[in-house]
This record gives C-alpha cells, structure tokens and sequence, in this order.
DNA sequence: AACAAATATGTAGTCATTACAATTTATAAT
DNA sequence: ATTATAAATTGTAATGACTACATATTTGTT
C-alpha cells in the first residue's frame, strides 16, 4: 500500500524514499514551520540513522521542485512549509508561533514596478498573537 | 556645522560617532539594500581603520533603535534598509537587483489572524524586472 | 547474483555573525 | 588642562548554520 505522499512526491519528480517521505511527512502533518535542525532532532527518535546532511539536502530538492517553500521570516533562521499555496505568516514576537493566514492578493494595490513579472509573493507580519494578548 | 544624520541620530537616542555617521550616510544615500559586509568593503576604503564587528555592531544599534529594517527576501543574506517606511522589496531573480515599491496595505483582506496586533509588515516579490524582460 | 545508478551518511570546511577582551576615544569633574 | 570614568571601536577567537565531498548503503536492472 503506497501513501498519498508516495504519489505525491513521484508526481513532482521526487523519487520517494524512505527519508523523504517522512521529513515530507513530517512538514505536511505537523504544519509548524520548522528549521531544517527541528526536524532532525524529530526525526532521529524515529530514524536513528539519519543524518542532518540529509534532511538539508532533501529540504534543498524540495524547493527546486517546488513542493515546499522557505520562510524567511526571522533573519538568523530558515523555516520550511509544504504548503505552497499562496498564504501569508505571521509571527507572534512573544511566544515565537508562527501562524499561517491567507490574504486576497487581488485587492494589494502594488506601485512602482508595473510591468515586471511576479513570480513569488511573501507577506510577512510580526507582533502579538491574540493568545498572547490576554 | 551639523550634518542632518547627526541630528536624525540624536533624535532617535543614538550618540553619533564618526563611524556610525559614516554607515548611515552610507545606507540613506546609497538606498542599495546592502550586506553588512558590503557596507564594510566600501566604507573601509575612506576609513582604513575600520572594523567589520563595528559594522554589525552599529547596524543592531540601528535596528533596535528603529530607524533600520533588516530585508530577509534571500534566506543566506542580511540586507539593511534605512528607509523605515512601509513599503515592499521586489527581487529580480535574473539581475539581483531589490527594487523599493509602496503599497497600499488597507486594501489587503488579510483572514485568520483577526484580533492579532499586527507591529511590522514585509512584502517581498521576486521575479524579473522590466529591463532583464527586455 | 552482479552490476550500475541513485541516495544517504559522516567528516571536514566555509562563511556570516557574535562573544569577548583590549584599545582608543569621548565626556565630565576637579 | 589633567585625571577619572564611561562609551565606542577594534581584533581575535568562537559559534553555528549550511555545504562540499568522499564513502557507504540502498535500489533497480539485467
């Protein structure tokens, strides 16, 4: 019985081992926009053999193949997410959440680069979550 | 006589050493998005005596004192930004090129993070500019 | 089973950034 | 002005994320 990522990672041009499958698993299921050492330590309870060469490389073919995106919210990290549609990040500067929203991308009214070509959008928004608040 | 960045510095609680006249002089006339180590290399040319660590050092001071932003568009680079305005960073993945550009951030529908308070917003774009099409 | 190709692993190295101690410079008081 | 004190700058060493590369393991094919 083949998973759904299994399908998923070889309909991207990802040839589906046994790794990859679990840290795309992982990315997928967990949703916690993670670094790629969050992931090693997870995933090495599970996978004693692994090694954080290959979570960084697997990480690294994830992106050229477009199933997973880099969050670069916060300058001294670099998270990941699977969730490659279209959607914003929002930082909670007191407990360190990341949360995902969706915005209307139709309704920015973008200036000074008419013409160019928009190929990828990031909207990052820091501050203090609601959770936070009270 | 006192330059203008002597005063902006006073004014935002930063004591204005030759140094960091010299490294804001640099980011507000320039407006080039650039590295700290960028800054460095050009600036120790007109002052020989110059530090790289003075360099991060005054550029932290600059951001805690909030009159610089960091610019994470690319995930291996720093990139400081005297103009602390609201306003995007569009990459051209072709030049590498980071073009300012304003946008009307009211007109954002933004779902999901309702009752958040929202401190700082960074829209990134990447993609090709007008001239690298041409 | 034997071979070739692809993946995974471990180690060593790179590079941006920071920690820290030592100088140098600026500020204030006598 | 001179001394004392604080602040800023500098240089070196250390850290930590990431990558290069050589080796080992796994997978697929004949």
């Amino acid at each position: 019985m083949k998973s759904n990522t299994t399908e998923y990672l070889k309909q991207h041009r990802v040839k589906p081992s046994f790794q990859r499958i679990k840290i795309f698993d992982y990315l997928i299921t967990k949703k916690n926009h993670p670094t790629a050492d969050i992931i090693y330590k997870e995933l090495v309870n599970e996978i004693p053999t692994l090694s954080k060469t290959t979570v960084y490389n697997t990480l690294k073919l994830f992106v050229e193949k477009e199933i997973t995106q880099i969050i670069n919210i916060e300058d001294n990290e670099t998270r990941f997410d699977a969730d490659i549609s279209t959607h914003g990040h929002f930082k909670c500067l007191n407990c360190n959440t990341i949360y995902d929203f969706s915005f209307d991308d139709k309704n920015i009214n973008i200036f000074d680069i008419e013409g160019f070509d928009k190929i990828q959008t990031h909207l990052y928004i820091k501050g203090i979550c609601k959770t936070c608040k009270n």
